[in-house]
DNA sequence: ATTCTACAATTGACAATGTCAATTGACAGT
DNA sequence: ACTGTCAATTGACATTGTCAATTGTAGAAT
């Protein structure tokens, strides 16, 4: 093994340091994602992470984009399966998709969305998986849009829903929503508030 | 220096390493936040700190709490200035708050919502500022409750709007709503939908 | 006034970690 | 067989959190 490797190889290679990382980080959580226990975990020495990424930053990246498109995947999925049932109900669909991906993955979550870079902005590579996901649910928006269901132009609906979505799931990830029934509480309550308002009035 | 220190000192001291720290913080962002350097900082040695709080996490949940004491103080005060205009309007100028806060304290709100401490409940100390600061908007929800201007539950509905707002402002921190335009066209849409409804009919 | 004591404060030391730089070693082409 | 190229490893260092040992001083005791 000493010639240049292929870009085939290269990218496995990534991806395999990507997957084992993200094992250690649902293991271990953030604390335990260290380039040296990396390394050590595929059987690599120290600095061999170095050959595919060209710092820690690169690797989290790396590793948020790939929960990204799992996530991005999951929810294509969902809304393929509620196709009949409407615009409407794919939307919830897709929306419970995100919430179970927040759930089940806290740690992937709260990497993607604060990957210690607090003023900085997401790298292309991100911006563009986020751009991908949000396509999903926008796209939804679209259909409903041009069937009169909703009062909200399907670019700006979508990011009320990202922002209340996924500020519920932080708030649960920092501990300030502990127990699941207050969380489904708050997700049921917050699905209608967003449908019919929280007036009585006009 | 070699008696016992009284409890007002130590308080004192307390708060002036939280001041220092929140000033580095804010200056240098959350990699600048070292123990070390607010030892150099405030003219002491590096261990110094550690006979004011346990550890670095101990020191990280002062910063957090008198941050939320902080913003729970700019709520009392923009909803007492608001009070001649009812529950609602109320209701509108804290949320106003809490943005404010939470643009112009990037790096602090940030440390308030994730002092890296993914599935760890927040302390006692925190949990009971956030709850000082949640009874803020709860009364005046309660009071709109009582005159049926609203809905939902106050205790729901301010779970709600704090998820929606969260939810925001960290979107915003993260970089995945980059220009202020954006920002607040995303803010008044959360307050139009949330208010009246996204659907068209019923 | 001198000695002693308690305690704040400092300095020494160490492990973990990210990362740069130098070294090693294997394979392809000559 | 020789050499150059490049993957891979090892050496080294700065930073940081933190424990342990040391220092020094203010007040108490003699």
């Amino acid at each position: 093994m000493a010639k240049p490797l292929s870009n085939e190889d290269i990218e496995q290679r990534r991806d395999e340091l990507v997957a084992a990382a993200l094992t250690i980080l649902e293991v271990d959580g953030i604390t335990g994602l260290t380039l040296r226990r990396l390394a050590e975990g595929t059987g690599v020495s120290r600095q061999t992470p170095y050959l595919y990424f060209k710092d820690k930053a690169a690797l989290v990246d790396a590793m948020c984009v790939a929960g990204i498109r799992q996530l991005t995947a999951s929810s294509s999925q969902a809304v393929l399966e509620a196709s009949a049932k409407g615009p409407i109900e794919q939307l919830r669909m897709a929306g419970e998709t995100y919430v179970r991906f927040g759930l089940q993955n806290p740690n992937l979550y709260a990497l993607i969305f604060n990957p210690a870079k607090i003023n900085a902005k997401p790298s292309d590579a991100m911006a563009e998986a986020v751009a991908e996901n949000n396509a999903v649910s926008r796209s939804l928006m679209q259909r409903a849009w041009d069937e009169g269901r909703i009062s909200m132009e399907p670019e700006r609906l979508n990011n009320v829903f990202w922002a209340a979505l996924h500020g519920l799931i932080s708030l649960r990830h920092d501990g300030l929503i502990c127990d699941d029934e207050t969380f489904f509480q708050v997700l049921a309550d917050l699905e209608q508030t967003l449908a019919v308002g929280f007036l009585n009035d006009g």
